[in-house]
Parts: C-alpha cells; structure tokens; sequence
DNA sequence: TTGTAAGCGTTATCAC
DNA sequence: GTGATAACGCTTACAA
C-alpha cells in the first residue's frame, strides 16, 4: 500500500483522520462532529429534513454546529450527491421588461423551495448551446429557457449526450414533444381578448405579431387570425414587427399607418405582448397624433408593471407567473415529471386602452 | 487495512483505478487521460490556458476529450480549488427596469471572463444576511450587491467569519471603507447635471430624493444641494419620494405640485434615476396638464431605455456599465484588489425634456 | 513537460 | 438510530 507509507510531514497528528490541521480554516462537518461527539454522517443527517436522527442527537449537533459557525458546503454535496439544488436560468433577450417580473418570481419561488438560480445571459442565438453547455458544467438540476428566440430543437442536438438532467420551456410553448413547457394557454388567453375586443364593438383590428421563432413559439397570432376567422369571415390585418422591441413596434405601426386615409385605419391594435403595445400606443400619440382609445383602441400581453401606469392604462392579459413559478419547482424537484406541457390560464386586465 | 479487504464486487476491474466501470456514466478526465494515453492531470492541464503542455500532448488530449465529449466538471474543480469562477448577485429591487441593464452587462462581461453568475433575490431586505449566506455555502467568489436598500454595514457583520471572500457593491457608494464599490462619481455626474440645467436657464429646480439608505447611499441630492446653494446662495426644493418607484414619484409629484399657483411652480425636476424622472413626467403631463419641457422640464439618471423613446426623451446621464463590469471582474479576479472604491464618470444625455 | 499521491467536504452503501 | 469506508472529479504539491 504506497499510499500509505510514512508521510513526509513532521507532525504525526496531521495524519490522524477527523482532527483538524488549520483550525482558522472553513469548519466541515467533521469538526461538528467532533465537539458534538457524533460522527460525520450524523452531522450530515441532521441537517437534512427527513432523515433519521434523535432529536436529541439533532440539538446536539445544532448546538456544535452553531457554536463553530458550521453551514453545509453545497458544493461538496453537489459533487457527492446526484442533485445540485441549483438551476440555470438562460435569457437570451433582457430588452423587454417583462423578463425581469419573470425573474423576480422565479428567483423568489425557486430559493424559497432551497434551489439557487444560475442566470446565464446566452448573449445572443448562437451562443444558446454554448451557455446551456456551461451551465451543465455546473451540473445544473435543470436549465431554464425564459427567452424568446431559442429553438430547443437546436439546443436538443447540440445538448446531445450533455448531462443537463431537463430542458424546461418557460412563459413558451414548445413544439418540441420531449421538452417540456410551462406557460399559459395561449388559445385560452386569446380567446378572452378576442372575445373582449368583439365586446367592445372594435371590428377593423390590427394584429401586432412578434418574432416567428421555430419551436419555442407562441401561438397568439394564429389563434386571433383563427377567432376573428371563424367569427367574421375575414383574415385580420397583421403587421409583422419581428422582435418583441417596443421602439420597433413604434416604426412598423408608424409606417404601416401614417399615410393612411382615416376610414381605413383600424379600431383596434391587438398587440402579442406588451412591449409591442407600448411602442404602438406611443406611436399613435406621438406620430399619428391620435387618441387612445378614441381613435385606435389597443391590448397588450403579460401586464408589465408599466402598462399598470395612467399613462399608458393598457388593456392587457397577465399570466400566473407565481403558480408557474411553483409548477416549475415541482417539475425541477421531479414531483411533476410526468407531463410534458402544463398550460396555465390567465386573467384579463380590462383597462382603459380598450 | 480492512477497507482494502476484497469487495463484494464479482468483477475485480471494478476496483482498478483509472478504469470506468460503468461506461455510460459522465465522461471525467480519467477517461479521457486513457484514451489519450496520458495522466489525469496532464487532461486538466491541457483544458486550462496557461499551463504546461506541449501543443502535441495538448492536440491529442483535445481530441480525445471530443471523441469522448468531455468537458471539465466545474463543481469539482471548485471543490478541489480555492475558486469557483462563480459570482453572487444580489438583488433586492426588481421594480427599477435598469437592474434589467444591470444584469445584462454583468452577466455578458462575467460570461466572457468564465465566470458565471448566481442571481440571489433577497426577498426583501431583512433576507439580505441569510440570501449572503446561501450564496456563501456555493463558494462564490465574491457577493455583489447591486440593490439599494442593503446597509453593507448590517451585512458585514452578519457574514462574521463566513467565507465569502468579497462583498462588492456595484452602482453604489459606501461609507463603509473595507466594502469595495464600483460607481459612477456621483459628484461629478451631478455637476454636469447641474451646469446642464442651469446653462439652459432653469432656476426654479425640485429635487426629487430616492430612498435614504444607510451606507450604501447616493451622494446626489447633497451634491446637487450643494452645488445648488453655492452658486445662487438658496437650498434648492427637495422632494422626497423615498423608493425608487415611478408611482410613488408620480403621487408625490402630484401632491406636491398639485394646488399650486403657476407662477410657484419648478420651472424643472432634476430626479435621482430615470424610474423618478419617468413617474414624474406622467405626473405633469397627466395630472398637472402641463407640458415638458414647456412648463416643467425633467432630468433623469440612469438612461434606462424607456428614457430613449420619443414619448420620454428624457435628458440623463448614462454610467458605462461594460466598463464598470469589466472593473469588477477585475476585482474578483484580484486584478485590482488594493482599490477600495472605483468611481467611473459617465456621459450627460441631452434630450429634449430638459 | 509529465506523472503520482493526497486531499477538497460532502453523500452512498452497508454494516452494527 | 448511528458509524465506517468508499466514492464524487478535480487540484495541489511534489517528484520524476
């Protein structure tokens, strides 16, 4: 056994297993251990939930524990375990304010339920596979893809024999079967403001849609066109703004509009989030110099906290983000495996944009 | 040595060093040591930059190491070493859209440097000490705060003998001298601010204050007191709003200027950040009916991009986030440790709300 | 330049 | 309910 010749080192105590060399350096459960009298393994146990231990065995090794400043190392139980309690969070577009409501919740529900948060800024498209590759260095329980222009169908080729355990779709819907998704239902949300903008008598819209990404889509545009279809036998106008970037949804409605006749402009600008909507109310004031909701009516989508200003009073549809949040923990913590596609319902906010 | 006895195992390969037993199983340096016909250690050295390998040995761990699609577990390199490459950013107000910018610069320049980031919610301030010591229990780096309401100084003293290596605070100053701080000069930002307004003949200025936090504090309303009072020899009117909130500015704004006669009004608001600025631009126009800059103009600070579109336009000041970011992954990469704090100068924005 | 042996601080397994 | 021992996959120190 070479390993276990005669060390080098002068002090013989520095062999003896359980006895700490440094006593300044980081205190480990081994050094609990030994001011409670208990072994190692015991200190682990009591600082686990369900785990065997005598409650008197348990504040006694709390007491230790307290007393040397003792805190588990996450990483050591990383490493040794099969879950890190640690999930990556990938956002891909930090233009629209809508991501940070999402995060806040996330990051909230998720540390509440002791899973910390690695948010990976995949700095730009490209880059998605790259980012979800490092986050698996880190042996992340499951990576998160809150951002909008990610095609998990690319990022499943390029995870290959990767060990991220899951890819999770959140706030999108996913075309993929094998990934799984947690957002609102999209035909349901539609739905309610379709059926709200017919209420209120708007019957020239306008459709604002957002980037047509592959699979990580949304399917608000298709569902409206559907709706208004089925109810009046005409194809609503669309306008593609392709990002979800309000100064871009200020030019597209801006040149779609400006020239045109008052009688044909639309009633109504149903816009697929709110970022868009923002940018169209702003253009209609500023540059079409008309009135909201007088002359052109609009809703948005996610009710970021600016469409709740008197300003802006935009007519809007805010999703669960706290139930989903929780779903998103379930799943993570494999209490929720089984379902592939959890669609959520939403509520409408009926302001006065429409 | 009774732990050297024979195994259970029927399979005495199982116990041979350096031999996978389960070939399905994650892919380590081991592995690839193997195949490549080197140590394990020669695998590691070949991934890092500047060691000593020769580009032969190099070549053929590399390819490998592909052949194979390994990648280096950084959960046990963090263990193994004294660094994780992994930063703590903590964050306590999610309702200012430019900790949107924030993250987004952070996360980018932190990415490029190999360090990844853990995104801490504080769930409010009370938390801070315990989110601190979660982060702590992951071997962060360095904790970096980039909240408002934390008081470095509660903070320092919960950590105690905690093992977080630096606490940073970033877009902030503190009174604190063992607390490092990358900020923007807050004097200098305000003096450019403040020549700015009163170039443009504004005399009539209402200061509106942000939340008085403890040590990790804001030296704008003094310096703009300051200054204000040292050229005309009066103390400016200062309203506070006491958060960063653009609803509370707005209310405040409305209250405060409401009944007034016309004359007795501002002729200009020099808010603490855009989220102010923005509340407060609502508030003259929506409430007051008045016209910026026409009867009130604004100034901001910040330049979140709301503040850029035409319905705002609002004139701030811009601090450089790349460069800032770029100081701290300096810091944490003791590159410039011996600086307490770092104060950048930003850029005047002149738009036309002032 | 490359290899060897001993940790890093947990958890897993299986005894007692 | 509690304890001993071997992983987990890498880095450090030192030897070759």
């Amino acid at each position: 056994m070479p390993h276990k010749s005669d060390p080098p080192t002068s002090d013989a105590a520095a062999r003896v297993p359980n006895r700490r060399v440094n006593p300044n350096g980081p205190v480990t459960a081994d050094d609990v251990a030994e001011i409670a009298g208990v072994s190692r393994w015991t200190v682990t146990r009591a600082f686990k939930m369900n785990a065997s231990v005598s409650e008197k065995t348990r504040a006694k090794v709390m007491k230790a524990a307290e007393q040397l400043g003792y805190v588990p190392d996450l990483l050591a139980s990383s490493l040794a375990s099969e879950r890190s309690n640690l999930v990556a969070v990938l956002v891909d577009d930090f233009n629209n304010p809508h991501k940070l409501v999402m995060l806040e919740r996330l990051t909230a529900v998720m540390r509440r339920a002791g899973i910390d948060t690695l948010l990976v800024n995949t700095l730009g498209t490209e880059d998605a596979p790259t980012a979800l590759l490092n986050a698996s260095q880190r042996r992340v329980d499951a990576a998160v893809l809150i951002g909008v222009n990610f095609d998990d169908t690319i990022l499943h080729t390029a995870l290959g024999a990767r060990r991220v355990k899951k890819l999770i779709l959140f706030a999108r819907a996913s075309g993929n079967a094998d990934t799984i998704s947690i957002c609102v239902d999209d035909v349901v949300a539609m739905r309610s403001i379709t059926d709200y903008v017919i209420s209120r008598g708007y019957r020239r819209p306008l459709f604002l849609a957002g980037p047509n990404t592959g699979s990580a889509h949304v399917f608000r545009k298709e569902t409206f066109v559907a709706l208004w279809q089925e109810r009046f036998g005409t194809a609503p106008e669309v306008a593609d703004v392709g990002s979800y970037d309000p100064t871009r949804a200020y030019q597209v409605v801006t040149e779609t509009l400006r020239s045109r006749p008052r009688p044909t402009l639309p009633d109504v600008i149903v816009a697929e989030n709110d970022a868009m909507a923002i940018g169209a109310m702003d253009a209609v004031r500023h540059e079409l110099g008309l009135s909201v909701p007088g002359d052109i009516a609009i809703t948005g989508f996610d009710d970021v906290p600016l469409a709740g200003t008197p300003i802006y009073d935009l007519t809007t549809y805010r999703q669960p983000m706290t139930e989903m949040a929780e779903a998103l923990v379930q799943v993570v913590q494999n209490q929720r495996g089984d379902l592939a596609l959890q669609a959520f319902t939403g509520q409408l906010i009926p302001r006065s944009s429409a």
